[in-house]
DNA sequence: TGGTGTGTTGAAATCGATTACATCAAAGCG
DNA sequence: CGCTTTGATGTAATCGATTTCAACACACCA
């Protein structure tokens, strides 16, 4: 328990002034080499550290960024943590985060209590008098608001869904399913209407069971599929999480994937690869958009506001085909008519 | 872009000094209740936020925790970070993350900065020195070193292989496989030790393939093992990535899980009862572990150091027996002998 | 009536850095 | 040689809260 170093310490051991330390430290080049030399071998016998309270108080600002979301177990964020933890911290950034779903009051102190000084937000459904009350450089990430005055980086869900239809009709499936997302969710709801699209412009019939993402929507939506009369042949679901729940409950039900019936996913999480069927999936490059979330908001960061319109392209989707889809097969689609004739 | 209001500010609107608006907002009870009103009603009014830079300053410290991790991404720890952050919201407590592969000299600064004021380490591999120079409150959770000078709350590793081991062994597997975590890890270290004590407890062989813990891992493991004279028919992964790796690659190899090799993995991830089959695991409680973990900080936080030799008992073991552990079928243990004969 | 305690309040010091401004020496220049 | 410029350094103000200490009013009690 060593008495906290100060500035003021390293000065005195040094002879010089403070002044002199915090420029010796901060912009080396505009004090002269001998002295610079007396500071550095004084805070390096002293072990001095600034302390950043108090350099943040004057500057002003908390060499810190906030990430906020819905749900921070949620596998899928992770690794858009780590790259945004990754990118951040090269400059020096701190990064704190926290679940959006904390109180109305405590989530308007986050953008006023000068802890962060930007924030990254992967959560679209926050009340927007909220958000733009924040007078804090902001950008959206993957989720997003049409209320919210800040930059965005999103995915391209309608092409994504587009995808997801076409891969399935190109199989020749000629019935979809979607199992959705959350109806207030934008993702849930830009990738219905995608996938709504797609199968209109495709003439093959399109269903929508709602869910919730999770791995138990997805076992939920199967038993409802095996209720059906007419099962569709081909299913989309919104994450991978709920394909992997959809098809394992098929496995319960005696459902073969992909051979009675093809899934497709959204995410490409680590699991999809590895799952048995390997799931034919949409690829979302979290890691990436992580990474570029970080740059945006640095960049606004350093050019204060520089990229307040800078809402650019959305992330171009990829479709990765693997094991749980394969053609339609009329004679299995049939196979239940077949045995009631 | 509103200037930002000030504790002056919201003093001068109610007529009274800075000390009683502070006092007013953290000790209510000390004004006089006319006064508080007042002030509270110029808050409203001017919609003031605290400076948290300022009382962070003032007060020395930083109302704020740090959680450092070797790895982000990995989705082991993502139910822990939220736990924390629940549980340390809740008391008012900013969470941080890092990644605690950064520099030796980044390290070092983390834990005198200022920044946090407590510390949640997942890592048993950074240099004890760095470690114990920080003078901060801190708790190890889940990996831990000796050497550290901090309670650490762990979970019983040896008990947990033990349970796996008698698991297989009471299903008839004469012959197991532990597929490990790398050579320096303390948990893949206990682990391995728990498999080779309790398998000798048993009488049964036992034989350890090096891993890392990941899918990747895992696969390559399978493909050693089925390129073994005598496969074992019972493997015990250290980590449910690693299983599941392992059975998927079987699945690639035209070998059947469970038929021909029983297989348990280790954490019981969310994943894991939805594989096909559903994994046969060992739980950690990891919100409980997170919960826990962040309530001894705080206790640190406020009694000043009186949890030092709080290091409880381990966490215990949970045997969570699903699909991918069957008896041993001593005709299909010899198929390939049989054939040869 | 005077002394003591209690409850409220304000003035000013304080936390530990950064930085605007002043100072001073040395150098450059006609 | 005197004057300006430049570079290095120190002094002191500043960031915005909390908290110590003193002051004061009022009640209570002997």
């Amino acid at each position: 328990m060593a008495e906290r170093v100060r500035i003021v310490d390293v000065a005195s051991l040094a002879g010089v002034s403070t002044a002199t330390v915090s420029r010796a430290l901060s912009a080396p080049e505009t004090v002269g080499p001998a002295t610079r030399k007396k500071v550095m071998e004084a805070v390096r016998t002293t072990g001095y550290r600034i302390n950043s309270a108090a350099r943040d108080l004057r500057q002003r600002r908390a060499r810190s960024i906030l990430i906020l979301a819905p749900n921070l177990s949620n596998t899928f964020f992770s690794r858009i943590f780590a790259a945004i933890q990754e990118e951040a911290g090269a400059v020096g950034l701190t990064v704190q985060i926290s679940d959006s779903r904390i109180g109305r009051d405590k989530l308007v102190s986050l953008g006023y209590d000068g802890r962060a000084d930007g924030i990254v937000l992967l959560d679209g459904n926050i009340d927007p008098e909220v958000v733009n009350g924040w007078n804090l450089p902001l950008v959206q990430l993957s989720e997003w608001n049409e209320s919210y005055d800040a930059p965005r980086l999103v995915f391209d869900n309608p092409a994504a869904a587009r995808l997801a239809v076409d891969h399935l009709a190109d199989l020749g499936h000629r019935a979809l399913l979607h199992v959705s997302g959350p109806a207030e969710n934008v993702l849930a709801e830009t990738r219905r209407a995608g996938f709504l699209e797609a199968a209109a412009a495709r003439a093959v019939s399109a269903e929508v069971f709602d869910g919730d993402f999770t791995l138990a929507a997805g076992a939920e939506a199967a038993r409802r599929w095996a209720g059906l009369a007419e099962r569709p042949t081909g299913v989309f679901c919104a994450s991978d999480e709920c394909a992997l729940g959809f098809i394992s409950e098929c496995g319960r039900l005696g459902v073969s994937v992909p051979r009675d019936v093809s899934v497709i996913g959204f995410d490409d999480i680590d699991f999809a690869d590895h799952f048995l069927p390997a799931l034919t999936t949409i690829r979302q490059p979290r890691e990436e958009m992580g990474r570029q979330a970080a740059r945006m908001i640095v960049a606004m960061l350093e050019g204060q506001g520089a990229a307040a319109g800078a809402t650019g392209a959305p992330i171009a989707p990829e479709l990765v085909v693997r094991g749980t889809t394969l053609p339609a097969c009329p004679a299995a689609a049939r196979s239940e008519a077949a045995a009631e004739g």
